[in-house]
DNA sequence: GCGAAAATGAAAGACGTCAATCATTTTTTG
DNA sequence: CAAAAAATGATTGACGTCTTTCATTTTCGC
């Protein structure tokens, strides 16, 4: 009926507890034929330590350490709270959550079970190998990738660039078109991977023009994305890859047939521009599902185990499809 | 640095750990002032019990019966699937899932701390409220909503509904079209609510034909599906809302000039569908997902928290954006 | 102010594991 | 075969909470 316990393991197998201890925690110290026959007992039995009584024991909790690039608006902060809100929930499990505005180059390893970061275009961290920083603690990496980590928690940005692609393609029923890409930068890989990913669907269908890099500034998309317009009026179709969307928005707002548009992440903004048919469809990476599996990764790997790679599949908002929440 | 417990409580209210503990686990016979000042020190201190060495004391496991509907293949063996697992990866957590058919009418209540089930067509439970069964065990439905329920864990079919229908209206570019629904039976509120939810985003826009009743057969499909498309070749759009998709796909498959077609589910079926061109989107309602969610409402109620209405987004997936794994 | 009732305090043994110590047995080595 | 080394067993006190028991103090009604 109920798990077995060490105890029982150390009984099956004939040995005393010490040693089915030794084996269990690699002490060493134990005879060759003793460790199989404890690992044979932990098998037959199906035993399975209690985590919850080891935590206890070792009067551990789950130090994790969280970098998000700093900003009181937008995804990031939705990201943060996110963190927040998954870390608050599970204090009763001994998870304890330090937020922290990504660190500079060089910064100092914090002291801690593990770190969750926003990858990108940091190299905060210094070198990492086997996703372990310089300091032997396991890095995963969050929404961005990055070289050395041990396990990436986000969206694959390739496709969610063939996705927003396929939805043009729907829009246009196969009949032609040219797409503008909008871009925060080139030197970002994300952007890159997704506008890569719509080139693939896209090619030998619709026309992709060349990415006009707004750097997530709305200003600048409001100009550079209406000097576009007014220069290419052929344009069917936006797929805005970065931030700053509430430039688009607005150009779109003076418009009377507008293009198909597809943006990333769904914000007060720009969940209220899909609601007033603005702009058509919102792909959305989840950030409250980011941090959930982000600390769910760490908890495995502080508990030795193998992260699962959970893949986020991004969520694709409509008009007619938006979450009650606010978000 | 370390979470306070229960001692450090007692302690800051200037009383015993006895009355404390009185306090905190409801047990009576503490005087109202002594009552304040606990309650205050706990505020104080952002006390949060230790939910591991409470549950370990308890000597406490967390027992759930979860009711699927039998079948070896299609959705429901995925989400039995789904469920076994997310309770093995939680074994550590004195989590133990016991995984049966639905019962018949009037079967006896499993003696467990929760119940997550199926809801739609059974009555299996008898009469539910407050979210208890007859026994005082809490049940949670999972995948189709019922009455009494404690908590829903699923997508909602409206919405599903309403996104299938704003999927369709893309594809149409604007223009006129006719759209065959397909459903399992009329009978089933899910389907019905996917039915109202298509409709009320077609209105006006694109034709909603008479839904065809298939009873998630694929002979059924195949034939009166094929019967539809011959007696009005001017349809343009499927949306299919039930099961029993490989007829479907057969039908496609022998069409040179197919509809626009949504499914829902995602399967080897309606994957290698996807894939092949015969059909265009898979509505898709993660059973992993539905079974992680599941399990931690199951948990929330059982410690006694209130459970967090997660909302399933329903996946869109399109041929471009197929998850890896098989599923 | 006296007895009864209510409130409080003190203590102890679980729960399953960890981590350490020390004694004892077995095996290896020369 | 004796000594050294390796392996094993036995035991103990945490960790934080639960639960129960029993003694003691405070409060209340009359």
């Amino acid at each position: 009926m109920r798990n077995p316990t060490l105890h029982d393991v150390a009984r099956a197998a004939g040995v005393s507890y010490s040693t089915a201890d030794r084996v269990l925690n690699q002490r060493g110290g134990v005879a060759e034929k003793s460790v199989l026959r404890v690992r044979q007992a932990i098998a037959d039995l199906g035993y399975c330590r209690d985590i919850s009584a080891a935590n206890l024991s070792r009067g551990r909790s789950y130090r994790f350490v969280a970098y998000v690039p700093p900003g009181d608006h937008g995804f990031f902060s939705h990201l943060r709270q996110a963190l927040l809100d998954e870390a608050r929930t599970r204090a009763g499990e001994r998870v304890v959550l330090d937020l922290r505005d990504l660190p500079p180059d060089g910064a100092p390893i914090p002291e801690c079970d593990g770190i969750a970061m926003v990858g990108a275009q940091t190299e905060g961290l210094g070198t990492m190998t086997n996703g372990l920083s310089a300091d032997g603690v396991p890095v995963v990496a969050v929404v961005s990738d990055m070289p050395g980590r041990r396990l990436y928690v986000g969206i694959d940005n390739l496709v969610a660039g063939r996705t927003a692609a396929r939805l043009l393609r729907i829009a246009h029923r196969g009949g032609p078109g040219r797409i503008l890409p909008v871009v925060g930068s080139l030197a970002l890989q994300d952007h890159r991977d997704r506008l890569t990913g719509a080139a693939e669907v896209l090619d030998g269908h619709l026309d992709l023009l060349p990415p006009v890099q707004v750097r997530d500034q709305p200003d600048r998309m409001r100009r550079m994305v209406g000097q576009a317009l007014a220069d290419d009026p052929a344009i069917t179709g936006i797929y805005s890859i970065g931030a700053g969307n509430r430039g688009l928005f607005a150009v779109m707002a003076g418009m009377a047939r507008r293009p198909f548009a597809v943006v990333h992440e769904l914000t007060p903004h720009s969940r209220a521009a899909l609601q007033d048919g603005l702009i058509d469809v919102v792909i959305d990476q989840k950030p409250a599902e980011e941090a959930a599996r982000a600390l769910d990764a760490l908890k495995s790997i502080a508990d030795g185990e193998d992260p699962v790679p959970a893949t986020i599949t991004p969520a694709i908002f409509f008009k007619d499809n938006l979450p009650e929440d606010c978000a």
